[in-house]
Parts: C-alpha cells; structure tokens; sequence
DNA sequence: AACATCACCAACCGCCTCAAG
DNA sequence: ACTTGAGGCGGTTGGTGATGT
C-alpha cells in the first residue's frame, strides 16, 4: 500500500508538471523568477495525493496545512496557477494565470472566475474546467506517460475540411507557435505533430499541387544520386514540394523507372542483373529520352549527373554487346572485327553505335587481346571502385580528378598494357565532370592519330577516348530507335 | 457484376537531433 | 554533463480509387 501511495504521489507530481509545462506553452512564456520554480521547488514539494483529495473528512484547509507549498489554495474557487515572466511579477499579481475549475466541491461561476481573472491578472489566463481533481489529474497523467500518438480521444486518419479551415485560420492568425500546445488552442482533437504534418505537406499556402514536370523529375533523380533518401534536403530544391510528396513519388514512379532504366535505385549504378542486350537497349533509349527532354535550367550539378547517367548506359550498351559476343560459344574476335569476313553484325553497325570511323574500329581491334585472354571478364566485372560509375561519387568527392589520376596510371602501364587485367583496366566512364570534360578536350585526338602504327595509344586509352567521345546524345537516341 | 490486385498518397509511427534548462 | 521535450525526418501503413480477371 505505501509503493502505491508513492507512486500515486509521483503522478501527482507529473501532473503538476505537466500542467505547469502545458501552461507554459499555452501562454508562451518562459518562468524566470527563481523564487517559484516550478520543477524543483513547487513539484517535488506539491505532495498532494489522491487520498488527500478523496478524503471526505480532510478539509482543503487540512490539505493545504499538510502541503504549505502548494502554488495555488486549494481552499479558494477556482484554484489558480499563477505564472511570472518577470522578477518583478508576484503572486498577487502575475503574468498570467492557468485556472483549474473544478466542479464538483468548489465550483464558482462564470463571473466568479471573471472576477479572478480581473483581479489577479495581468497578462494572459485560461480557464481549464473539469468535473474533479482526480479527472484533471488523469489527463495530465496521460499526457505526462503517453505519446502524443496514444492520448486517448484524440482524433486520427484523414482529416475533413472543417479540421483543416480551423487549422488554417488559426494558423493564419496566430502563426502554429508551439505545435503541441496547437490543437488546444486552435479547439481541435488533434495531437499537435498530426496539425504540423497536415499544415506542412498539405495545406501551406506555397505549395504545389500537382504533377512533377519532367525537369522535376530529373532533378529529383538528380538529387537522389548525390543526396540519397535525404527527402527533406531534395524537397528543399524544388520549391513548392514537400518532402512526403517527393518521397511518394520517388516510391511510386522513379524507383520504378530507374530498375526500368537497369539502375539500382539505391546506388545509381548499374544493376548486376541486368545485362540482357535488349533491357540494355531500352534502357539507353530511356536515358537519351531524359538527356533530349532535359533542359539547362536546372543546376549545373544536375545537368552533370545526367551526363555521366547517359555516359553510363552507353558503357553498358558497350558491355553487353561485348558479353554477347564472348558468351557465345560461336564468339571471337571476329565478330567484333567490322573488317573480317565473319563478321555476324550488320554493316556500319559498329562503327555507327561507337560512332567511331572505321580506321578507330580497325585500330581498336587490333589492340584487343585474344579471345582466350580474361581481358572481357575483367572489363564487365571490373571493381565499383574501377568502373567509376556511381554520379553520386563524383559529386560526393568534390568532383575528384579519378579520371585524370587514371590517365596517368594508363600512361604508367604503356609498356604492359594487358599484363594484369583487372589493375590495367582504365576508367572507362568519366569520373567527374571537370575532369571529364579536361580529359576530352586534351584527348581530342586527331582521327589520324589511331590509324597512326607508330602511335603510343594502348587500346584501353582508345576505350577510354571513345567514352569520352563528343558522340551527341540525340545521335544515340536515333540510332537506338 | 463481383472480386482481386495494383497504384497512389495522406497520414502515422518511431527514431534522431538539438536546444533549453 | 545530463535530462527533457519539441520539432524534424524517413520508413511504413492503410484507405481509396483504378484496373484487371
């Protein structure tokens, strides 16, 4: 019976507590006087418990007598809390007042507590009328134990247009202050974190409703690449749109269209699983699609990911022709060789896909290493780290020079071009746009140049020259079509 | 017409961060 | 240094309408 009491007694506490606390926000006002703070000294000694308060036989004189540092006089209708904003507030006249009405044993009229709230007031007052103690007890009891989820009564699910005219006006009025003191305020059966959702995804005077434009939609992919599932950052890019809703929409449509695209959505890299020619080719249309309807008013960060995003299907349209062609029992080099009599690929295929001029081709060929060589193996399965793929990496990085550094490390390798393949397989997509675009400017070779014999160029700087070609993404698109 | 399945999205839930005390 | 609570965030759910069988 005394563990009972104890606790009974804690909760008494908490509900002072919490009354206090809900109080505070009510009237937005911080307690700076020290000679009444609440926590320490009025809670820890406000010792009323629920048998004081059921005790028919013990008068709140008794209560009072037994507790001489109660904040307000339980003897008196209606009890009152007062509130001091400043030193100079006092008791007899405070900044504000909460004021419990109870009406079972000591109710007072509705004049009566005018009167209070004349008399004693200065600043602000609310009125909190309940049937008893112990009822006033339990709701900030409640409150003190439960989530804003689990208190009881409060309304859930979607709400009705008379909820959001009251949230809206009020808000209109008053600015949403404390969202959990909110809903008191406003007079709606709602927890405070429901109102601040509703107002910021759904009724914020900016936001837009509607689809997402393609340029949106980029951009979202955009930013997804470099930012993740960070749906508050990305929302902060694209005015007008609330994360929830980007975050919808990426789970509905752009997850989707990016395994279309065979990107893994969550690392933007190519999918391991997908390397069937024909996906590969849809994929490429999907992504020269996106490039043609891209325009360039979005951020230049935007419009880079989107490069290395085309730059990367052409790579993979690239790796399953040359997996095709190698898984093929039938399969040599041959059949890469636009030149050789066996030659299975329609005329000018290559040359037109690679957008590469036959002395290149030739030349490229050439430079390949035998069938038997574990050249392709290593250059479909090349290390993430290798392949260099992720546009989110590159931006992640500041726009490292990967590709520059790799240009040096081919430069290195000259001599023994093929002799690991793994460690000599140069980058083959662009590693970061600066980079990319410097690479590409000072390897615009001279066309003559690959069909120089003395040429120092390996094959792998030649793979490397043609990703970085400056082959027009509608000519991919054209030529997929 | 009835039912099943899918797609969408508003809303909820639980965790995290940060500021205030 | 520690506690507490509000606000923010991302994952998930569940209701609803559309579409397919």
């Amino acid at each position: 019976m005394g563990d009972q009491k104890q606790y009974i007694m804690g909760e008494h506490i908490e509900g002072f507590k919490k009354a206090f606390q809900q109080a505070k926000q009510l009237f937005g006002m911080s307690l700076t006087d020290d000679r009444f703070n609440i926590d320490k000294d009025v809670c820890q000694d406000c010792l009323v418990t629920l048998e004081d308060l059921s005790d028919d036989e013990k008068s709140c004189q008794d209560v009072e007598a037994d507790n001489p540092r109660l904040p307000f006089p339980l003897s008196l209708p209606p009890r009152f809390i007062p509130f001091f904003a400043t030193p100079r507030a006092s008791r007899a006249q405070p900044h504000a007042l909460l004021i419990l009405n109870f009406t079972d044993r000591l109710s007072c009229k509705e004049d009566e507590l005018l009167q209070w709230k004349h008399s004693r007031l200065v600043g602000d007052c609310l009125v909190k009328n309940y049937a008893n103690f112990q009822e006033y007890l339990c709701e900030y009891v409640m409150m003190g134990r439960a989530p804003c989820s689990d208190e009881s009564g409060l309304k859930k699910g979607p709400w009705t247009p008379e909820e959001d005219n009251i949230l809206v006006e009020y808000i209109q009025r008053h600015g949403h202050g404390s969202w959990r003191a909110l809903p008191n305020l406003a007079g709606l059966n709602r927890c405070g974190k429901s109102c601040r959702l509703r107002w910021t995804n759904y009724l914020r005077p900016d936001i837009k409703r509607g689809k997402f434009s393609e340029e949106e939609e980029q951009l979202i992919i955009s930013l997804h690449a470099v930012l993740g599932n960070k749906w508050s950052s990305i929302a902060g890019h694209l005015p007008g749109r609330t994360d929830n809703e980007i975050k919808n929409f990426w789970n509905t449509h752009l997850k989707k269209k990016l395994m279309q695209m065979g990107l893994d959505p969550v690392t933007h890299r190519p999918r391991s699983d997908h390397l069937d020619l024909l996906s590969i080719l849809q994929q490429l249309l999907a992504a020269t699609n996106i490039v043609s309807n891209f325009t360039n008013t979005w951020d230049i960060n935007a419009l880079r990911l989107q490069s290395d995003a085309t730059q990367l299907a052409k790579l993979q349209l690239l790796q399953n022709i040359l997996q095709v062609l190698v898984a093929s029992p039938a399969s040599n080099m041959d059949l890469l060789n636009p030149f050789g009599p066996s030659s299975s690929l329609p005329d000018g295929f290559l040359t037109e896909v690679l957008g590469l001029d036959q002395s290149k081709l030739q030349n490229l060929y050439n430079g390949f290493p035998s069938q038997n060589q574990p050249i392709f193996q290593s250059f479909v399965e090349a290390p993430p780290q290798q392949q260099a793929l992720s546009t989110g990496y590159h931006l992640m990085n500041g726009g490292s020079n990967r590709s520059c550094m790799n240009s040096e490390k081919v430069d290195k390798q000259l001599d023994a071009p093929y002799s690991t393949p793994l460690d000599s397989l140069p980058d083959l997509a662009s590693a970061s746009p600066e980079c990319s675009t410097g690479k590409q400017m000072e390897n615009k070779v001279n066309p003559n140049e690959f069909s120089d014999p003395s040429s120092t160029s390996t094959t792998f700087e030649m793979w490397g020259d043609f990703m970085y070609e400056d082959v027009s993404d509608a000519y991919w698109k054209d030529l997929i079509e």
